[in-house]
Formats: C-alpha cells, sequence, structure tokens
RNA sequence: GGGCGGCUAGCUCAGCUGGUUAGAGCACCUCGUUUACACCGAGGGGGUCGGGGGUUCGAAUCCCUCGCCGCCCA
C-alpha cells in the first residue's frame, strides 16, 4: 500500500541515481530511431542554478523526454562554459579574500593554474544541481568549451576565418574597460541613463579676434581635442572655418573644420572634437586626417600625453581639475544639468572608454547574410515566431566584432608575431615557426599574442564543437543539425546569432532548425529577480520545500509564450498538490483491486463510464502530444492538470466507486482493469513533465496485475499513440447527462440549503425514452453523489417538488419540508431570467436576416437548437414558479 | 527617436486561424470529515475583456487611433 503522500526527499536521489546509472540519458544506437538532439545553453562554469537556468532546464528535459518516449535517439548534450571575465573575476576575488598574491604579481602561468584548480573544485556545482532537477542530460557527453577538442575547433575557425580575410586585426577605438583593463564588444556595453553637465567651454581664436564656445559632457577629454567642429553650412561660423583656436591648458593649436557631424541646432553649433576618445569624433578625425590624441593609460588614468600636472591622474579627478582650471581661465561659459546616456561595462558596472588599440575583429556583416537568409528561408524557425523581427533587426545592422580580450582565462589567439611585429595565424606555434621560417627566410623565433578570445567565439561554435567537429565523428553525422535550442531571449545576440553565423559557415548547415525562446522568471509582483533586491527565489530551495516535480510543473505550466512568468509559492504550493492527487488517486485504485488485465483491449470496453474515461484519454493523450510536439508546454501541463484532476479524479473515480464495490463482477473487473489502464498512460503522458512521481508510482505499481510490455523504467516507456475511435459520443453523451444531472441537482440542494444527510429520490419527471433509461441504470452512481435514495419516473412533479433541467429533460427533488419559499422563488426566478436573456438574445440573432443568409449553416442551426432548448427550459421552470406562487 | 510585448474576475493567467451564457488556479463566502486525498470534497459571489472609432450578420479575438506598463535598440 502506498503512504498518503510521495516523499520527494528520499524519492528523488534514488530515482536520479537509478536512471543514470542504468544508462538510459544517453540516446539508444538503434540506427533505426529518429535523432532528435539538443544541446544546452552552457551555463558559466562558476555559476550556480537560479530560477532562470531552472525554467530553460525544465523545459529541455520536458522536450527530451518526450522525445526520448516517442521513440528518438534522443541525444540532450550537458557542458559548461569557461566564461572569460566571470571566471577570471571569482577567481582573483577568491584569490583576494584567502590572502594570495594578485594576478599580476602571480603572472600568467601560475594564474591560470590556479584557475583549473578552482574549475576543478567547484566547477561541479552546476552540474550536480540540475541533477537534482531531474535533468536528463547525457553525461557521458559532457562538454566542457575549454576543453581540448573543443579548443582545436576555435583555433581552426579562427585560422579560416584569417584566412578567408573575414577576421583581421585593426586599431581603432574599441569599448574600454579600466576595471578589467580589456576591450568588450559592443554587446557587453549597457547604457544606464545618469545625471550629468554640460560643461561650456570657451576657446579663444589663435587670432585673438573672439572666442568659440563648445560643450562637453567629458571635460577631461579637451585635453586630447585636436580640432574644432561646425557645420559647413552654418553662417555664424563660415569665416571662421580654416582658421585656430589656442586649445586651453594643453596651449596648442587646434583648426576649426567644417564637417557634417555638427548639428547647428544643439548647443552653439560648434563641437569639440577628440578622435581617439569618442566614436563619432573618431570618424570625423578620420575625415579630417586629424591627429588622434591617446589621453589615457589602460586604467583609463591620464598618461604623459596630457600636461605634466595631468599624468597619473584618475579620469574623474582630471575632469574636475579641467573644470577647475577653465573657471580659473574665466573661460567656463557655463554648466547645464542633464540627463544623458553613458556606457558601462556590463560585468564591471564602471564607465567604459572608447579607446584606440589593437584588436582582432570579425567581419560579422559577411557571415551574418546567410544567417539572415536562413531564418527567412524558415531553415531556423523562431518559437514564438515574433522573435525572428528581434533576430533580424539585430543581423541587418550588425557592426564588426570585436573578439580579443586581454584576459588571461580563455583561449588564446593562435597568432604569432616577428620581430617585425607580422603576425602568423596558424592553428599550432610548430606551424606558425614554419610559415615565419619561410617568410623571413632563416628560423626566426615568435612572440604568441596575449590575447584570448571573447568567450561567445567559442560558445558559438557549440553545437558542433561538442560534437567532435572538425573531426567528422559519428555524433556529428548523427546528431547535427540539433533540432531544438532552448534559450532565453536576452542571449539571441550574444549566442543564438552567433551559433547562426558560425555554424552555417563551418558546416554548410544550420545549428538547429528550432530556436524555442523561454520567458523570463520575474518574482511574484513582477520584479526581475536580483540579489541587491533580495527578491531571489533560489531553486533549490523550491525543490526542497516541494519537490522538484512541483516547481517543474510550475515552470512548465507558467511557461505561456512571450510573456514573464510571475513566480509565486503559492502556485508551486499548488501543483505540489496536484502530485499529492495523483498519488492518492493511485493509492485509491490500488486499494480496489485495480489491475492491469492481461490483454487489455481499451476499445472493447462495454461500461459506458469506462467508454467515456477511454475516449477522454485519447483526447489527452492527442492534445498533450500535439502541444509537445509543438513546444506547447504550458498547453501540455495544462491539460494534463485537467483531466488528471477534473476528470479522472473528479468524475470517473467517483463514478467507478459504486461499480467497484458493487455486485456486478463483470463491470466490476472491467472497471478495475480500465482504471489501471488509464492510470497507465496518466503516469507515461505527466512523465516528462513530473519524473520524479511518475516513476516512483510506475514502479509501485509494476507488479499490480499483468506484467507490462515495457518492462523497465517508466523514463524509457513508449509514449502512447492511442487511436481517434476510442472515443465514443454515445458514452460521452451519457456520461454528460450523469454528470449534469448531479451537478445542477447539487446546485439546487444546496441552494435551498438541503441538509447532506436528506435523501429523497430524484424524479425523472420528463425526459426521452433514452435519458430516462440513462438515468434508471445509472441509479446507484447518482445516488452516490447527489445523495438521492432513487431515481424514479414519474408523470408529474408533486406539489413541492423543485425542478431543473438538464438537457432537455426535466427532473426534480422533493424535498418541499426544507423549502424555503421565498429562496425557491427566487431561485426560479433568476433561472428563468437568465434563460430569458439568452432567449431573447439568440432570438433576435435569428431575426436578422442578414445572420440567417451570411452565417454558416451549422452557426445558424446551433442557434435554433439553443433557441429551442432554452424556451423550453424556461416555460417548465416558469410553470413550476407559477405553481410556487400558487402555494 | 525606432522596434517589440502587454493591458481579460481582488491576484496570476487561459481564451491560437472572429460564432461558448468569457474560463482556470489562488484568494473570498457558505456547507461538508460519504472507507484515495483537508496537500480534500460540494456549492456560490465576482469581469460593460485599457479608452474611442471602424470592418462584419456577429469582435475579448481583425483594422485604425489614443492611453498607460514593461523590455530591447539608438
Amino acid at each position: 500500500m502506498l503512504d498518503k503522500t510521495f516523499d520527494p526527499k528520499s524519492a528523488e536521489p534514488r530515482l536520479y541515481a537509478a536512471w543514470e546509472n542504468s544508462g538510459a540519458f544517453s540516446p539508444t544506437d538503434d540506427p533505426a530511431a529518429e535523432p532528435f538532439s539538443i544541446v544546452i545553453p552552457p551555463p558559466n562554469v562558476t555559476g550556480s542554478l537560479h530560477i532562470g537556468h531552472a525554467l530553460n532546464n525544465t523545459l529541455q528535459d520536458v522536450l527530451i523526454r518526450f522525445e526520448r518516449m516517442r521513440g528518438k535517439a534522443a541525444l540532450w548534450l550537458p557542458g559548461t562554459d569557461h566564461a572569460g571575465i566571470a571566471t577570471q573575476m571569482v577567481v582573483e576575488r577568491q584569490l583576494a579574500e584567502r590572502g594570495n598574491r594578485s594576478r599580476r604579481d602571480m603572472g600568467r602561468d601560475e594564474f591560470v593554474a590556479k584557475v583549473w584548480e578552482w574549475k576543478a573544485e567547484s566547477g561541479g556545482t552546476i552540474v550536480n544541481q540540475l541533477r537534482r532537477l531531474g535533468a536528463s542530460c547525457d553525461w557521458s557527453r559532457e562538454r566542457f568549451t575549454l576543453d581540448e577538442g573543443l579548443s582545436a575547433a576555435v583555433r581552426k575557425v579562427f585560422v579560416q576565418l584569417h584566412k578567408e580575410k573575414l577576421i583581421y586585426r585593426d586599431k581603432r577605438l574599441v569599448n574600454w574597460d579600466p576595471h578589467f583593463q580589456t576591450a568588450i564588444s559592443d554587446l557587453e556595453v549597457e547604457a544606464r541613463e545618469v545625471d550629468g553637465h554640460y560643461w561650456h567651454f570657451a576657446y579663444p581664436l589663435e587670432d585673438g579676434s573672439g572666442e568659440i564656445v563648445v560643450a562637453t559632457t567629458r571635460p577631461e577629454t579637451m585635453l586630447g581635442d585636436t580640432a574644432v567642429a561646425v557645420h559647413p553650412s552654418d553662417e555664424r561660423y563660415k569665416a571662421l572655418v580654416g582658421k585656430a583656436v589656442r586649445l586651453p591648458i594643453v596651449n596648442r593649436p587646434i583648426p576649426i573644420i567644417a564637417d557634417e557631424y555638427p548639428d547647428p541646432e544643439k548647443g552653439s553649433g560648434a563641437v569639440k572634437i577628440t578622435p581617439a576618445h569618442d566614436f563619432n569624433d573618431f570618424a570625423v578625425g578620420k575625415r579630417h586626417n586629424l591627429p588622434m590624441i591617446n589621453l589615457f593609460d589602460d586604467f583609463a588614468k591620464i598618461n604623459d600625453n596630457a600636461p605634466p600636472e595631468y599624468r597619473g591622474l584618475d579620469r574623474f579627478v582630471a575632469r574636475k581639475k579641467v573644470i577647475e582650471q577653465f573657471e580659473a581661465l574665466g573661460l567656463l561659459r557655463g554648466i547645464e544639468k542633464t540627463k544623458h546616456t553613458v556606457p558601462h561595462g556590463d560585468r564591471s558596472g564602471v564607465v567604459v572608454e572608447p579607446y584606440l588599440t589593437d584588436q582582432w575583429y570579425v567581419a560579422a556583416d559577411v557571415l551574418a547574410k546567410p544567417a539572415i537568409k536562413a531564418v527567412e528561408a524558415g531553415d531556423t524557425v523562431f518559437v514564438p515566431k515574433h522573435w525572428e523581427k528581434t533576430y533580424f533587426e539585430w543581423m541587418r545592422n550588425i557592426q564588426p566584432w570585436c573578439v580579443s580580450r586581454q584576459l588571461w582565462w580563455g583561449h588564446r589567439i593562435p597568432a604569432w608575431y616577428g620581430p617585425d611585429g607580422k603576425a602568423f595565424v596558424e592553428e599550432t606555434e610548430a606551424e606558425a615557426l614554419k610559415k615565419a621560417e619561410e617568410h623571413y627566410g632563416r628560423p626566426t623565433p615568435l612572440k604568441q599574442d596575449e590575447d584570448v578570445l571573447d568567450t561567445w567565439f567559442s560558445s558559438g561554435l557549440w553545437p558542433f564543437s561538442t560534437m567532435g567537429w572538425p573531426e567528422k565523428t559519428a555524433d556529428l553525422a548523427r546528431f547535427y543539425p540539433t533540432h531544438t535550442l532552448i534559450t532565453g531571449f536576452d542571449i539571441i545576440f550574444f549566442w543564438v546569432a552567433r551559433m547562426m553565423m558560425q555554424g552555417i559557415h563551418f558546416t554548410g548547415e544550420v545549428p538547429f532548425k528550432r530556436v524555442f525562446i523561454n520567458a523570463l522568471v520575474r518574482d511574484a509582483t513582477g520584479a526581475k529577480m536580483s540579489k541587491s533586491k533580495g527578491n531571489v527565489m533560489d531553486p533549490l530551495d523550491l525543490v526542497d520545500e516541494f519537490g522538484a516535480d512541483a516547481l517543474r510543473f510550475t515552470l512548465t505550466a507558467m511557461s505561456g509564450q512571450a510573456r514573464d512568468i510571475k513566480l509565486s509559492k503559492p502556485r508551486i504550493e499548488g501543483y505540489r498538490n496536484f502530485g499529492t492527487k495523483l498519488w492518492n488517486a493511485t493509492r485509491f485504485c490500488q486499494m480496489n483491486g485495480c489491475a492491469r488485465a492481461e490483454g487489455f483491449d481499451p476499445a472493447a470496453v462495454t461500461a459506458p463510464l469506462n467508454r467515456w474515461i477511454v475516449g477522454e484519454t485519447q483526447r489527452t493523450a492527442a492534445a498533450v502530444t500535439t502541444a509537445l510536439a509543438g513546444c506547447g508546454f504550458d498547453e501540455a501541463a495544462n491539460g494534463l492538470y485537467r483531466f488528471i484532476w477534473n476528470q479522472f479524479c473528479d468524475w470517473y473515480v467517483e463514478l467507478a466507486k459504486p461499480l467497484l464495490t458493487g455486485d456486478d463482477a463483470a463491470a466490476k473487473a472491467e472497471t478495475q482493469a480500465t482504471a489501471a489502464w488509464v492510470l497507465d498512460v496518466i503516469l507515461t503522458l505527466l512523465h516528462p513533465v513530473m519524473p520524479f512521481i511518475t516513476e516512483e508510482l510506475w514502479e509501485q505499481t509494476a507488479d499490480l496485475g499483468a506484467a507490462r510490455k515495457h518492462g523497465g523504467f517508466l523514463m524509457t516507456a513508449p509514449w502512447p499513440d492511442l487511436p481517434e475511435n476510442l472515443v465514443d459520443p454515445a458514452a460521452d453523451a451519457e456520461i454528460g447527462l450523469i454528470i449534469e444531472t448531479i451537478t445542477e441537482g447539487r446546485s439546487v440542494r444546496q441552494g435551498l440549503n438541503v441538509p447532506p444527510s436528506a435523501q429523497p429520490p430524484l424524479l425523472v419527471v420528463e425526459a426521452s425514452g433514452a435519458q430516462q433509461a440513462v438515468l434508471e441504470r445509472s441509479a446507484a452512481l447518482i445516488g452516490r453523489l447527489l445523495r438521492v435514495s432513487e431515481v424514479r419516473v414519474v408523470d408529474a412533479a408533486p406539489a413541492g417538488a423543485i425542478p431543473y433541467v438538464v438537457a432537455g429533460a426535466t427532473l426534480a427533488l422533493p424535498v418541499a419540508e426544507f423549502i424555503d419559499i421565498a429562496a425557491e422563488r427566487a431561485r426560479l426566478g433568476k433561472e428563468v431570467a437568465n434563460l430569458a436573456a439568452d432567449i431573447d438574445r439568440t432570438a433576435k440573432k435569428l431575426a436578422n436576416p442578414d445572420f440567417v443568409a451570411r452565417a454558416p449553416e451549422e452557426v445558424v442551426e446551433e442557434n435554433r437548437d439553443r433557441l429551442a432548448d432554452a424556451q423550453a427550459a424556461r416555460d417548465k421552470l416558469q410553470a413550476a414558479l407559477s405553481r410556487l406562487e400558487g402555494v
């Protein structure tokens, strides 16, 4: 006998270990099985599981379990990302906490060794947390982006792109993060709105004939100004173009130039040009061949290109000093408060500076073209589809991708420099040396590029690098392209787009056929969860409190498309209760001898109740299958919820009780067998979403009755494929009548406060022959649930009997002694009014010749039936009401 | 400034290609321990589907417009 509730704490680890040890997570090697693969969005190796991971991985697990049960060779390939900046940050912080030497004191080799050490120690955290969720990843194929195989893929990709001139080295402005002292890509820059000022500075004309006023939000950059620009059409300045101003503080003459860039409407119409520290000014500088004076060092401190009193100052200190000096010089013309957006590093949070450096760039625009076409052609589809717009928007405006990072943790760039600075880009140092010898005519020592690659450069290869590419492996042949990618919208640009570009370029195929974009999990009030807000819900705490199944079901049921998930505990609790409900329904079946019958055929059952539930089971199975196949996760979960709770538990089990305890041995046996069959189907359908409780119930019911065809784990059991002809409209009608009779009858009883102990007969006053037969035959079922003594057919309702109408039949409950006349009059009056309103609405519709002429025949017919039914019901109740008036 | 998403019961959300008396869960009120389950059962109250136009025989659903709210890009 089952316990009263499921105990996730003991069952989950046991079941997971059993699955894992059995090898069930690996795809079948049956060559006939259709491959179905997904690759995990590799979490940062530094990470621990947050609620977003829980959602994302639950959905992946639901999908992979579903497809595995459908007989596919289902591969869910797991792994982690080395996450350059994030990991380097974590380890540096840890070193500092432990009082170790700093990264720089330690040196590159020692530091990188420390990071590997750290990875060996704590890199497995998130992977183990995924196990607690129930994720059925194939751990035997687990990968890490810095694995040797993946690193080889990275080198090959870099070298090939370089040879194709799609990777090149260039000196230009990059977004520089002074905290980490590295370049970052456009995507890693976050525009934040901050309060700032416009400082208006006067630059005296060189010839002493006056001044020109410019405004800036970054005064310190004036130290690197190399021109003042005005619009060529700006009459105010026409005469000044070609002249020079003397740059205050620096005391250097700089030209006044005409360029399209300044907006005459804004400020004074004149702008200072600092080509080395502003993206727009850089472009102006290029057009006019202006000198580019770099003012900063890697820490954004002022360098030796500035006047001596500024050297070594922090940029913000220098800013103050510049303002003070302008004021002292009498050249400060005004200060204006303003809100403006300032670029910040997304990891460091510090203000990012445009900084002139040598970096490696990928010609993303070239790679983007086929990636755009692939989505246009439908080779890869987004679900929900509207995300394609976001993808296109970015891809069509893509900028060169800066891929070099001045970090130590990551894939070292495979470029070696000769003494003259010439770069040899090869997959190995040996190859580079060989090329150098050819080039220089003698063996020449080379020095490898110090930089590493953007983490996303390697994760962009993830779908195929993890499968062994560039080797032609069996996995690559079988599982690439992958089928579905499930990920968050926040990394469509970072990751999805890069995978598309690199995947198509290097394999000639899209990396995945479908991208499902999952929602963002927020707290119950809709706020984004963050540590600083303190509203973070730790998925592992939730698993502890409610079990993994409850959390999984919640996330699945709430994963409606294009919507945030507002997660709250009562919701999870409710779905935990749902698991308990199923558990107890199984317990009930077990107590009542429900056991699988040898050779049971659901199509052959005869009792209407059994025929009905078999049909409903088929409908549910079909709906769930369709939903899951189309990533309709919430639909699948909600469909199962309704079927299991509102149909199986509320009605089938209740209506089955008389059969299970009755004298009709044949009906009893059939019901027992049917219940067992339905339960097995339920467990199967629910398994992808709630794997633990279903597997446990599967095991606990393994010995009840005939052995299952599939002897092993539920997780590897075949998915139900039920024929549509299991649905029997006659059984539906019959059970529908019974359910309505009970529901409406209860409403009457409770509306009149008839005590539960009262057991009047149910009178059938007027009904079709078929209805009469159904009601009489089902007296036992109805009796129990409506608490009536019998079902009796009568010619007319006795005085004081309370009538109600169900499916055109008039039924009545003789409960005169309990009636409060006024209450009953009110009830009948309300019913009649409702019906009258409906009649009115429907009659109007039918009276409209346009409706009758233009609406489809079936809709018109439906309305006619509806009108007739409502009128009949109203007449009956009206008559009862009149009798009541007479009383 | 450009784009995207949302606005349906007190709360969280379903309602997909127009035809249901607009649904569910939670919360609320009343009743109930009938041998699966109180992590339960039964019944009930509660919404002019953000505002305004339009298309249509018919609009929560399609179109236009306005208003909020959120996100992304500049």
